[in-house]
DNA sequence: TCAAAAGTGTTGTCGGTACACCCATGT
DNA sequence: ACATGGGTGTACCGACAACACTTTTGA
């Protein structure tokens, strides 16, 4: 099967990039992974994680690949943001940039992997001068962020599979940037039936000890945000 | 200023391609212009108006020049739906293509230029059979389009500048598919202090002739949600 | 015994939803 | 006079926000 390539040879080609905002919660903090820019333009300058789309890989794809090559991570849920594609976003030459972002427990991945790549953990109030447009993907992938995590759980990927029910508040007092009243918190994450109470018992961080929950399995016949059909 | 351009050079170009879900409010009906699609592959069947991305504009220039084109509207809102970058996507050749949506005023634009290029409007519920992901790229344009509606003074361009209440609840009736309460969406648009009535009856669909309303020029201000700085 | 974190209920407010009738007018 | 669409108010319910004390135990 042949088709009329000229239709489609007789347009400009592009550089397709795609750039991960990889967030991870450590000490009460989101963080993000990011390098120094090994490159001119912006050589030395903190920039997210990223590379070029190859010609046989989907865009989502070249995505995931990003973050396993950094982290040795695979089938992490990762969501687009949104596409960049101003003139001169990146000085050195016309890139347009997809960016994604995905969650990640900042506990389980390949820290010789991220050394190798010279990455490390930034914290999010220091994300307002990356390069290019990278700030504001940043943004706006907090802004998506918060937006999803109040209906859905999301989110759990920061932290361990178990998790108190106070460290699941710190999680959630960082990415909206305040503090929650405790008992209505608990009350809103019991009504959402997301989580399960486990039988063990965290002391490590009270003496009184407190209850591990992990995020229940079953978890995706819940949501199903509305079919949204025709 | 010269860049290490072999960085750039070693990697693959891709066709970027932009599909405009633009949508139009009459009879009661969301409409989409489309237009059957002139070349192989799926030559004839029914696709979103769309083109290829110059290397002299932005991804986003490059959409509203499509709107422009078509309609000879120019400044319209448009927003970004997401880029649709799997590998065969397009059967004839690698494509990235991102979508974007626009609502327009269907009783105001340039029907010449509509038929110099072969568009017509389709009803929404034909939508679910546009080649390619178009369909696809419809149905995440019309969740957006919900998830929005509810919130800012969006829809208000599909229609005209003056409107009566029971006008706009039939739009909100389209975008939603479902029929709304009369009291309660008077007072829900009330509270939101979108629209501001105007002294001129229309007594074209109804005896006792109705109010008109317009959207209020200030509704900038009003919304701007939230910073979500870091 | 005391410090430190875990856990637990009630009340008021607001927004959403359900619901039925009168009004003005052209025919 | 009547048919047609325009316009209006109230009562219930669920979600969210504010708010303070008791429990357990390791040091």
């Amino acid at each position: 099967m042949t088709f009329d390539l000229n239709y489609y040879k007789s347009h400009n080609l592009f550089l397709v990039a795609v750039d991960c905002i990889i967030f991870g919660f450590h000490n009460n903090e989101i963080k993000l992974l990011v390098h120094h820019r090994a490159m001119e333009p912006e050589q030395g300058g903190l920039s997210l994680m990223g590379g070029f789309v190859q010609k046989d890989e989907s865009v989502d794809q070249a995505a995931s690949n990003i973050l396993s090559n950094l982290t040795g991570l695979e089938n992490i849920f990762m969501e687009q943001v949104k596409v960049y594609g101003e003139l001169h976003r990146d000085p050195g030459e016309r890139v347009i940039s997809c960016a994604y972002y995905a969650l990640i427990d900042i506990n389980a991945y390949d820290e010789s992997l991220l050394k190798n790549h010279h990455a490390f953990w930034l914290s999010l109030d220091l994300a307002s001068d990356l390069i290019f447009d990278h700030s504001q993907m940043v943004k706006d992938a907090l802004a998506i962020l918060r937006r999803k995590a109040v209906l859905e759980p999301i989110g759990f990927n920061l932290l361990s599979e178990k998790f108190t029910l106070t460290q699941l508040q710190s999680l959630y007092e960082a990415i909206y940037g305040k503090s929650l009243d405790k008992r209505n918190f608990r009350k809103k994450m019991q009504s959402l039936n997301f989580i399960e109470k486990l039988d063990e018992i965290d002391k490590s961080c009270s003496k009184k000890g407190a209850y591990y929950y992990k995020f229940k399995d079953d978890s995706n016949s819940s949501s199903e945000h509305a079919g949204y059909e025709f």
